[in-house]
DNA sequence: CCCGCTAATGCAACACGGTTGCATCGGCAA
DNA sequence: TTGCCGATGCAACCGTGTTGCATTAGCGGG
């Protein structure tokens, strides 16, 4: 399951970039995610946190640092089929302001598309504009091949 | 909102057909999802069926119903981005594979615009496609009005 | 190197969506 | 009309996610 072993001053920075405290919860739940294979879900990382020896993290801290890895972009956070959220690491190199995601409906994964983002349609009167999202749905690879 | 008016008997008979009894629950809550313009959480479900002038439904009927609606196919189940299930009549006639919504931040209502929905991007090898939808994010004219 | 500000954490309690067990009710067929 | 058994109502429970508040610790400045 452990894939990569993230280099650990490349995660300290990246939090740093985003102008937050480097705390020991924020490096291990960034590292947790950007070795995962999949998307984890809170109750996931949980458990994987509280078995690598050092001290346990609190359930609120870790949605609270999960939600600021998302209000950064440094994660993205779907619900999967049965309605849990799962959170996976963004994908380094990646503008985020203007592109597509492909939202798996069976592992809750997110995929950033090369596509550009569509023109933004008008709008009834009264309405206001905040932002847009293009989302397709559908099964990636993996999904697709465990048939689920 | 209650676009369609169903028949009564077309949905006892669907409920008949399914091979199952013909309970008031069913055809209320069947009755329901077809008239819905939009796929109902169970909360909003149970709200409308409180106010339509019949005795309550009990919270667990309701779920079950709605499962046994899903298991027969009469139904579809999908977890919205906030992770809560909302539910749809199956309608064949019904083209819901394309338009576009606008989500309100404020209230959380779902209106459904006009526009026609963007082409669909190219998607790298192995990914199926199964929907798109182009969700646009900001204040619905009510609550820009009662700015919060 | 220490100090202090404030962001971040831990704890407790809560809110909500969804499920299970079990006793009772009522569709429907004989 | 009767009786079986599927459907319902009720109560209690579980897991996920949130809020309020007191305490801790990261980090910039003296």
């Amino acid at each position: 399951m452990a894939a990569i072993r993230p280099s650990l001053s490349e995660i300290q920075d990246a939090i740093r970039a985003a102008g937050a405290r480097v705390t020991p919860a924020r490096v291990r739940v960034l590292a947790g995610l950007r070795s995962a294979a999949a998307p984890q879900s809170h109750a996931e990382i949980e458990e994987a946190l509280a078995h690598d020896g050092q001290p346990a993290i609190d359930r609120v801290t870790l949605y609270r640092v999960l939600d600021w890895l998302c209000s950064t972009g440094l994660a993205h956070k779907a619900a999967d089929a049965r309605g849990v959220f799962r959170f996976s690491a963004a994908q380094p190199n990646v503008e985020h302001a203007a592109h597509v995601h492909f939202r798996c409906t069976g592992c809750g994964g997110v995929f950033c598309l090369e596509s550009p983002p569509p023109p933004v349609p008008e709008l009834p009167r009264g309405f206001r504009l905040a932002g847009m999202a293009l989302d397709i749905r559908g099964e990636c690879p993996r999904c697709v091949r465990e048939h689920r």
